[in-house]
DNA sequence: ACATTTTTTATTGTTACAATAATCAAATGG
DNA sequence: CCATTTGATTATTGTAACAATAAAAAATGT
């Protein structure tokens, strides 16, 4: 071994190499790190954080690398399947970042709101004749046409030409009545007769607003 | 050594004394730790937290104040894409048959609820201290960790350690409070004075329900 | 009986380490 | 001469280990 130059050349890469190895920052976090003792439950919330973090990190340096760059990245598919990681935590226990017991489920609004596609809508909700309900001016109610109308359930209903948003109720009769949720005494009750025309459109499933 | 009375009583204490130690959970968090290597930008930030959560596990009992908060939910990957009609006329004063040839627009709740899905999570609502806001018990509130507070968003804060949702309000001083929304009395402002841990992560930007 | 000392064990901030990953230089091969 | 492979080198990173401290109970002293 020690006489490396008798004979034939190495047949090895070998020597020192000045200059090389991997460079600063070049880690998750793009910044060094350093260890923080912390309660074992809080583990994966805190996990859950800095991957976060080095996510939002990371996006922020590619970006300032684009400049000057044409995009050459290609979506996966056109139609991609929601698949929103829901994170569980019991109590009040947690971080900005989700994650507690890191039970994780997925969540993903649009098929928390909908069961079928086909047969919904939405309506942007206009009066405060829910308001009980928690459905303000502005919010859309998700209506679902297949759904069999239910005494107690929120229905889209039509009644002598006008679509409301009322509680379907049913009167001694049997006929049914349509209630506001607002006891403010500005909405009254809807009672159905039978030379009125009335038709239920479907059932409010749910809603959703923006605050901001 | 196992012959413990042959001679005289040492003159020091001394023997074992099986049963003796500093008992399990007794550090500051009541219960045990680990280390996590984390970025050195973000250590204050966790040890704020940490000792946020130190305190309320040591305060364990006091407030059940955490009303607002249920579970955390945090939505990653891609959102599915999805366009339902939105049928945008009034619905409490003559609305046009879904079957007419109503106005309509094309609406993807994920769309509509979420700018930025990295910083997006959602939280259910548990309380209703928020209930004038239309924010019921069981509802998910839409919380974006990018966006800056205001005075009059809706906000996910942390109060010593105790994740609350209310609305951001300032008090003489300038110093913040966060306001409930709900008349009736059983719910109080949070004034937030300099002692007090506070933290602001994140504005409710919307928030959805399933009723059925 | 009470206070003090001793022993024991958990906590806790930090350091150390080993395995991995990233990066460049040299070697190799066409 | 250029592209690819190999090897060396250094940062990263999860975990183990350590030492100093804290807490709790037994043993001892007064």
């Amino acid at each position: 071994m020690e006489n490396e130059r008798d004979n034939q050349a190495p047949k090895k890469a070998g020597g020192r190499r000045p200059g090389s190895g991997r460079k600063l920052g070049t880690g998750n976090y793009l910044e060094p790190t350093t260890v923080l003792r912390v309660p074992v439950s809080q583990k994966l919330v805190l996990i859950d954080f800095l991957e976060a973090y080095a996510k939002k990190q990371r996006a922020q340096s590619s970006r300032a690398n684009l400049d000057g760059i044409g995009e050459f990245e290609q979506l996966p598919e056109a139609l991609s399947k929601l698949d929103i990681s829901l994170y569980q935590s019991k109590v009040a226990a947690g971080f900005p970042s989700p994650a507690d017991d890191h039970v994780e489920k997925r969540l993903d609004p649009n098929e928390y709101l909908i069961d079928q596609e086909e047969s919904t809508f939405f309506i942007t909700i206009q009066g405060e004749s829910m308001l009980e309900a928690g459905l303000l001016p502005g919010d859309k109610a998700v209506v679902d046409k297949s759904k069999t109308a239910e005494v107690g359930d929120i229905v889209l209903a039509m009644v002598d030409g006008e679509f409301t948003i009322k509680t379907l109720a049913k009167q001694k009769d049997g006929n049914p009545k349509l209630l506001p949720a607002n006891s403010s005494g500005k909405y009254t009750p809807i009672i159905i007769t039978g030379e009125m025309q009335f038709e239920i459109f479907g059932v409010v499933i749910g809603s959703f607003r923006r605050f901001k």
